[in-house]
DNA sequence: TCGGTATTTAAACAAGCGTTTAAATTAATG
DNA sequence: CATTAATTTAAACGCTTGTTTAAATACCGA
């Protein structure tokens, strides 16, 4: 087993462990018996656990911000002026899409960004911040001009909400898509639900107060 | 010290750290040295640690449930009909002010909220459903006849997401809060900010899709 | 094939955890 | 006031945690 195996089976096991569980409940001993690599592999790979939780959040954050850069000054570069869908769907699409090409869950993702906001974890959010910062910065800029009648405070705090109706519902899709298979019968897939979301986050974006 | 006044300190410690660190994260020893009494007194009172978890949100959810549906009561016999805009203002209106009068911190509670969805500690799921289930399915219910136009799985949807636009900015608000005053120098108070909900609330909830 | 580096391994470490115990203290009851 | 029950206390329990150590093994360039 090389190097790159070892590192990689501790990252795809930490990756769901985390997304099952969370930090805090998930001990170096469920996840490098999980992987199949003994205990002191994580240390001596990535140092501590709050870096592997870092190097965990690196290796998805990093491909979904680029897959979103692209897809954003793709858009610029057609369109005059990004509207509020477009940004949206620029999200949705590559939250979707851009992930899942690495023939990974997206749902996982989105469950670990949901932890990343709920599990305060000062130095992940702090790692997330510095690394990821620009990315954000980015979209909520372009966003910003896409409404430009509310008001700068009003605005920033439909972000959040908008963040908020995303994440949480995306974090908990298996939970909440259980309850209503079981209610209804009808099983709604990620690529239903976010076609859903999209329009009810412009909604909320774009409302007269 | 009477053994009131022990409970209601463990109580009170705990609410204020579980809050501020999660459950997990939050030791027995902490929250009993902060709160002056021994070390014991948690399993001696309560039995176990996820029982005071228990007891924490007992003490907060059964107020806010009881007012919530004496609130709904009174708007039900005074409107023929709850619209959704009614139904947002009794929700954010008890929350804001039926926990404040109790003069403990209404934001604590949106905290305590979002720990109770994200933290999945099984057992306060299942308490909190068992206990509070018939309130919550009052308050769904009632959204459903007041949006009778949407399909039903998109209504449940967009209840979630409503939820975690709510739930995930009020749990942050402090957060939040800080990054838009060190911006904008603006302060933002707790109903600025449920006066800026509601409306967005009631966009995602009723938009066209 | 040899020599040095990188990695893996099993074992131990100290620290913190929730919980239990039994004795000491306080409160309540007759 | 004496006795019983309720509560508080300090100490210890067994267990799990993240991390470190030093020896064993694997790998790789010369």
């Amino acid at each position: 087993m090389s190097q790159l195996d070892t590192v990689h089976r501790i990252l795809d096991a930490a990756e769901v462990l985390f997304a099952e569980r969370g930090f805090t409940e998930t001990s170096l001993r469920t996840i490098t018996s999980t992987a199949g690599v003994n205990l002191a592999a994580v240390n001596y790979h990535f140092g501590s656990k709050k870096e592997l939780i870092q190097a965990v959040f690196e290796r998805f954050l990093t491909p979904f911000t680029e897959h979103l850069d692209r897809e954003l000054s793709r858009r610029a570069s057609a369109d005059q002026q990004l509207k509020v869908d477009d940004l949206l769907q620029s999200l949705y699409q590559v939250a979707l899409g851009g992930l899942a090409s690495d023939g990974r869950d997206p749902k996982r993702f989105m469950r670990l960004l949901g932890l990343a906001y709920t599990q305060s974890q000062g130095h992940l959010r702090r790692f997330i911040v510095s690394r990821y910062g620009a990315s954000y910065q980015r979209f909520a800029g372009l966003l910003r001009v896409a409404l430009p009648d509310i008001d700068p405070v009003t605005f920033y705090w439909r972000l959040y909400f908008m963040l908020g109706a995303t994440i949480f519902s995306l974090s908990s899709f298996d939970a909440i898509e259980a309850i209503l298979r079981e209610d209804f019968g009808a099983e709604s897939s990620l690529d239903e639900t976010l076609a859903r979301l999209a329009p009810a986050a412009a909604a909320l974006l774009t409302a007269q107060d």
